[in-house]
DNA sequence: GTGCTTGATAAAAACGTTTACACTTTGGGC
DNA sequence: GCCCAAAGTGTAAACGTTTTTATCAAGCAC
């Protein structure tokens, strides 16, 4: 490296403010200046510092994704098409990585809305998780920064959030349950989970509108999102004598624990339990059997994101609130009508 | 923001270098104007900027982390471990994915090596796949240039490599194997990823030291790493009455489609075929049988990928090669001794 | 001719640091 | 007393851009 824009400047015989008008398209260049700065351009293989640029320009073309979870499948197929939807619009992507289960997540997620901010990035990409809640007032001074962000899937009041449209995920798929014929259909979700109320109240709506009133003792919480959990848990469960024929649950690893405890208790899925998932992960179609489940289109919901931030990037004032994309049920091999009893 | 150094020196009443010096600890600073100078800060709430550092100091604080595969979990906890290493060291992360599959891998490679070296960043690390084979001229200009990168797991010739032993690996899996009895053991891994042959190795040198001629048709290759891949053709294989009684998996992933097509087929693990799975990824815990498996130790990893990407840094000359870090056998329910035939 | 806009340009001033350099002061050796 | 090294300091020059300002020529109305 090592060619900067006065060397342009020199051979191009122009002064160096040419040159960056030039390169910035911002007007008043001569069509015969501008000729010999492309060549000069082209000859040297010039090209702007980007550090020296955000000195000035007091802004870098880098957007910050947070992902506050761990990285599984399921959100490693968001992030790649948010980079890559970043890359379309000449934007470079860095994403930062803070598990929620670290001890020092607050010394984390402020060392990394520090580093943001005084990198000049252009904006952040939240995802995963509660934001606000976990730190309230970082959040506030965020906020009220007006610094351009969107999040994604997260609770981030007063800000432009894009998610799935979770209520109406899990409604479709105890739907899907009530048609086959099933009466009694229980809910699996992590106890303290951010997102799972919205799922939980989907599959809610959509017993009530069948006319049947959701048992409490239908709701089954998890300690955390992992099978193992799930199994342990639905082996005690399931035992029961009034347990529900069909199961709504809160993600795809719930469902596989929830499964796999119904095997080790000799319970046949899906004839004498239904179960349906959500997401869509990758490996659960290779689950035995295959796992029937609600997909996300992370590819709509990047370009959306990315849409938004772009929107904020410019200036442009976007009223703050959640866009929601739809998800579509994937009917596979866990669900079929209720034995008759 | 907006507090600068000039801020500063104006209150601390001494001239800006001075308080440059006091920053970065390079001397010649009285007691008393250290004094000052501290105070100022500290009332101020001074930081310096890091692009204007980043300018004449031509390098940042920044480490790319360039993860060329789908971030599952057993990956996700690498990177989570680099970044807390990272942080110790005072250096900040950024996350770069390049699945290896997507179309233009060539265009967003090079674009993100660019990146990295025009944002000056001080160092990468490049995680899974073969960067060498993929890109032999990219990557010998890399080289050449002594770039401080280390790779971790994966093919860079002449360069630092941090690694797990997967050969030593493999070896430990086919061994549990023989000491329980096993005489014919398979090997089950996918057609071309990189690193499968350093595993296969592994399982052959375990075999052969035990007296024992491995067969070719030990040796099943699946067209990728998926589960369901692993489980397509083990159901093919599995149906052969010459098949091994146990077998070692590149993956846990592989192992689950193996146990999975088993299953399927009426096979009993462990009584009727033992498996070994490879990584200990979280949710193989929670597999019915939990699954036994190899362990990374990826903060043993992490940990000497960021020393060894310091001492680069530092300047000192590092001789080029690749590190091992053992595996550890965790021995679940997925083996047992043979049955008699 | 003068006055006024407008396009095209170069020189110079930012941006916020680090560092080379020149200038004090201090103290010790003679 | 003088000389010299070394510590401590401020000024100014970098780093590579963008942007403001000033200048100049040309075009046009009077």
């Amino acid at each position: 490296m090592g060619v900067t824009i006065k060397d342009v400047a020199k051979l191009a015989k122009v002064g160096v403010s040419t040159v960056s008008r030039a390169m910035n398209q911002s007007g008043y260049v001569s069509a015969d200046a501008l000729e010999r700065i492309k060549a000069a351009v082209e000859a040297l293989g010039y090209r702007p510092d980007p550090t020296a640029r955000a000195l000035i320009r007091r802004r870098t073309d880098m957007v910050a994704l947070i992902v506050n979870l761990p990285l599984n499948e399921a959100w490693d197929t968001v992030v790649t098409h948010l980079e890559n939807e970043l890359f379309i619009e000449k934007m470079i992507s860095s994403v930062f990585i803070i598990s929620y289960k670290m001890a020092d997540w607050h010394e984390r997620f402020r060392a990394v809305i520090e580093t943001i901010q005084e990198r000049r990035m252009a904006g952040l990409m939240f995802m995963g998780g509660d934001i606000y809640g976990n730190d309230e007032m970082l959040y506030d001074t965020l906020i009220h920064s007006r610094f351009p962000m969107v999040g994604i899937d997260c609770y981030m009041p007063g800000s432009i959030v894009v998610s799935s449209d979770h209520e109406g995920g899990t409604r479709a798929a105890a739907r899907h349950l009530l048609q086959l014929g099933h009466r009694s259909i229980g809910f699996l979700r992590p106890a303290d989970e951010a997102g799972s109320m919205s799922r939980q109240l989907g599959w809610r709506k959509a017993l009530v509108g069948a006319g049947i009133e959701p048992q409490e003792s239908w709701i089954i919480k998890t300690p955390d999102v992992s099978p193992k959990a799930a199994m342990d848990i639905c082996m005690e469960v399931l035992r029961r004598p009034e347990r529900p024929t069909g199961f709504v649950c809160f993600n795809d690893e719930l469902a596989m624990g929830l499964i796999h405890a119904a095997w080790r208790l000799g319970i046949k899925v899906p004839e004498e339990l239904s179960v349906v998932g959500y997401d869509d992960t990758p490996s659960v179609q290779a689950f035995v059997p295959p796992l029937t489940t609600m997909r996300q289109h992370s590819d709509r919901i990047a370009r959306l994101a990315v849409d938004e931030l772009m929107n904020c990037l410019s200036g442009r004032e976007s009223v703050a609130g959640t866009r929601m994309i739809d998800s579509t049920l994937v009917v596979r091999e866990t669900t079929a009508p209720p034995m008759a009893r």
